[in-house]
DNA sequence: TCTGTAATGAACATAGCGTTCATTATTGGC
DNA sequence: GCCAATAATGAACGCTATGTTCATTACAGA
């Protein structure tokens, strides 16, 4: 019953697999990497595999999770460090700093040449994300139809929007300045819908 | 060679084929829409569609050029209309019109249920457009990094982000409610960026 | 050592894609 | 109205990839 008693032949496996699929993805691309391409890689079973997760998608995003992970950590960060940086912004920089140091892996995942399955699952978490910092902010300004629903959503795509540009011409320009960019093109949108100015 | 004495079979065949891919969309969402589904609701033969395109995407983007077509008319229309609408954004309200006008089929293009393809060929559409019409704006002014192409880049995300989300939440408000909206939010950006104030 | 559970992998069923080719239908030119 | 050129047909095929089944084997832990 207790969990970390649980087989670690099952543990081992899973990580064969995430790791093959990891590797893959930055050989081909994640859409071009086939079920079969992994096991082979992985040295495993075709049966294992289904044994473990549904599909592609399953296997990858279950590995994935760490993103959250991630997320949830910057989220207590920032609640602890008070509100000196408004609505969770500053995890833009944060984010462009991990893309850059994991420049191959990132553009594989996030650039042009990846499918839909990220991107949307990304923006997802990133929406969620940002939803929950701008509830507040939103709650008694007059701001129409613009609820933190929609910003969110609309910050989650600006921001990805910057990242797949970013990578996908081989990162000109450094961190930093992405960041400022980002910051420069979107901070300003929000503050003129939701009429109140955010400390930058 | 008259392209008209062309055998007309060719284009009722064509005509066909789009419109059954058009019909089978808008029940099924264009991913799930298989070749054999166009083949069987058009009432031709399978090597009928390979004659005509290379697949699926083929077929579709082929009957889509309508689309740029209209990008080209606006874009003569913002020609000779003078520089009454700064950088071509009128655009952004035409095509929140035409999508409320054809809810259902830009739902099931566009919303979140649909794939990669259509959303990537839009952007690609909507950013070249943005592009010829934010060059004049940047070129002389100081803004770093941030090239016509990174702008018009975001601009495209940007209308693409609430488009979505407008159609995800069955039009919660009104073409010109939106609009606004992405005006709002984009402009500042665009304008903090390039430094430079666009007409209202 | 024994026992339950995990791994194995070959075989199978399914689905969709794109091609081939001999045959049939249609059209425009005469 | 007839003919030659061209388009449409559709069954059959090969291919790739998916996801399942099941009898057998390997192994970790008590």
């Amino acid at each position: 019953m207790n969990p970390k008693k649980e087989d670690r032949r099952v543990e081992r496996t899973r990580m064969l697999l995430h790791e093959a699929l990891m590797a893959l993805i930055l050989e081909k691309g994640y859409e071009s990497v086939t079920v079969q391409d992994i096991l082979d890689r992985a040295n495993l079973g075709r049966s294992t595999f289904y044994c473990h997760y549904r599909d592609k998608d399953d296997l990858f995003l279950k590995g994935f999770d760490h993103l959250h992970s991630m997320l949830e950590r910057q989220h207590a960060v920032a609640q602890e460090s008070g509100a000196d940086n408004p609505a969770g912004f500053n995890l833009s920089l944060e984010l462009f700093r991990h893309a850059q140091q994991n420049y191959r892996l990132y553009k594989a995942l996030v650039g042009r040449q990846s499918g839909q399955m990220l991107t949307s699952h990304a923006h997802t978490l990133l929406t969620a994300f940002v939803r929950t910092h701008l509830t507040d902010l939103c709650t008694g300004s007059k701001n129409g139809p613009a609820s933190a629903e929609l910003l969110a959503h609309w910050l989650a795509s600006s921001f990805l929007s910057l990242l797949t540009w970013w990578l996908d011409n081989n990162l000109p320009c450094s961190a930093e300045e992405i960041d400022t960019l980002f910051r420069k093109l979107s901070l300003p949108g929000v503050e003129s819908v939701i009429g109140q100015s955010l400390s930058h």
